[in-house]
DNA sequence: CCTTCCGTGTGATAAATATCACGTTCAGAT
DNA sequence: ATCTGAACGTGATATTTATCACACGGAAGG
């Protein structure tokens, strides 16, 4: 039983339709994650479809000597492919799902699954949206590393941080040079760079996006 | 109406039951793609599912400056995730899809998608399968991009090629730095270490992998 | 047999990025 | 006010990869 009633939750999730969102209502589980915590990580046995309600959620992709590499955030009226896809095995490399904020979720039982496929249309369609949105952002993420230097991978992340977050980002260097691999001095420079040709302005801990937006 | 009986096509495509098969079986139409003919390229609009009968199809992203970079291959029981997403919401292609070899294919026009969801457990959880399948590999990907060295890039190519191809590779230098996005003299540097380590032998044309296999 | 072309080998050099070393600035704690 | 630690700036250097230039050898066709 979810803390919305269908009507609320079709605001969210507008590609729901009222039965679907009744059953919704009905067999999910509302939680609430505090910020900082973890919704994913390796090797973990899915037994929700996870729905994001509010909030936001980064989804990063770890190596093996614990670097980081962020993929993209979860906001409110997204679904969580990867638990969709209910990935059963644990791999050699690691997903990481890390609420940025407090962020509430509602948790749909995978035997469920079945019956929702079967009698809501609806739902078949929202989750070829999800699978296809999270496809195409990840053909995006490979495009970027695999052809392009990291000035325009800076450049793109900022957008996107932007897009989600809003022009005035909360970010280190450091975190960001973590984000996308690389170091925190190239990221400064990168940085000065971009601040002299008014992309940015920075001050201590934050940074200004002064670019065009994304989309 | 397929060229393959039901039986024929469970045999191919394991997760089918008899039921499916047999739907699939009318309602489907069999397709020949020569040596070379594209399936899929960027902005491509889909009719039709496709799931690949016999033959190999190469899966790869194109840079804006005409730069390739291979993604996976989809084979013989394998069927292409992006036609079923596109198709599901008439969105179109992003990626390029070539035959490398004379290709059998089934196509499902899109009409029956609804349908196949919600009558056809099994054509549900095959869809499903494929679609994780394909979200895997693409992560796998990207870790590879974003954490290795060309070394270790290419020792990883070059065991997939063997998994799917065989351990006698029938590639030059240069197509295969145009694959991972190098340059041929990159690759044939890295070649004739991996050949001193006893990874690989070399001819002409030709490549032998001898190292491990993959999975 | 000779020529031509393609695939390959290899040194020299350039470009991009990472790493190291150290300095500066600034906010908060003592 | 002073100290301290975190964030940021910057030159020097190392590493990785790309690019350039050219040489070599074998295969195919005349």
């Amino acid at each position: 039983m979810t803390t919305l009633n269908p009507k609320a939750l079709i605001d969210i999730f507008p590609l729901f339709d009222l039965p679907l969102a009744t059953f919704l209502h009905e067999h999910g589980e509302s939680k609430t994650f505090e910020q900082g915590s973890i919704l994913m990580k390796p090797g973990q046995f899915f037994k929700y479809a996870m729905l994001i309600v509010s909030g936001r959620v980064k989804l990063y992709r770890e190596g093996e000597d614990g670097e980081e590499f962020f993929m993209y955030f979860l906001e409110s009226g997204n679904a969580c492919a990867l638990s969709m896809m209910c990935m059963a095995r644990s791999q050699t490399s690691t997903i990481m799902a890390v609420a940025l904020e407090e962020t509430e979720v509602i948790m749909i039982p995978i035997q469920y699954m079945d019956t929702l496929m079967k009698n809501y249309s609806a739902w078949y369609h929202f989750v070829i949206e999800t699978y296809r949105n999270r496809f195409e952002e990840l053909l995006t993420v490979v495009d970027q590393i695999a052809f392009k230097n990291m000035d325009e991978r800076l450049e793109w992340y900022l957008k996107r941080q932007a897009k989600s977050l809003g022009n005035n980002l909360m970010l280190t260097h450091q975190q960001i040079a973590h984000d996308i691999n690389s170091s925190r001095e190239v990221v400064s420079r990168l940085l000065k760079k971009m601040e002299k040709t008014g992309l940015v302005s920075m001050e201590r801990n934050s940074i200004v996006w002064m670019g065009e937006e994304l989309e």
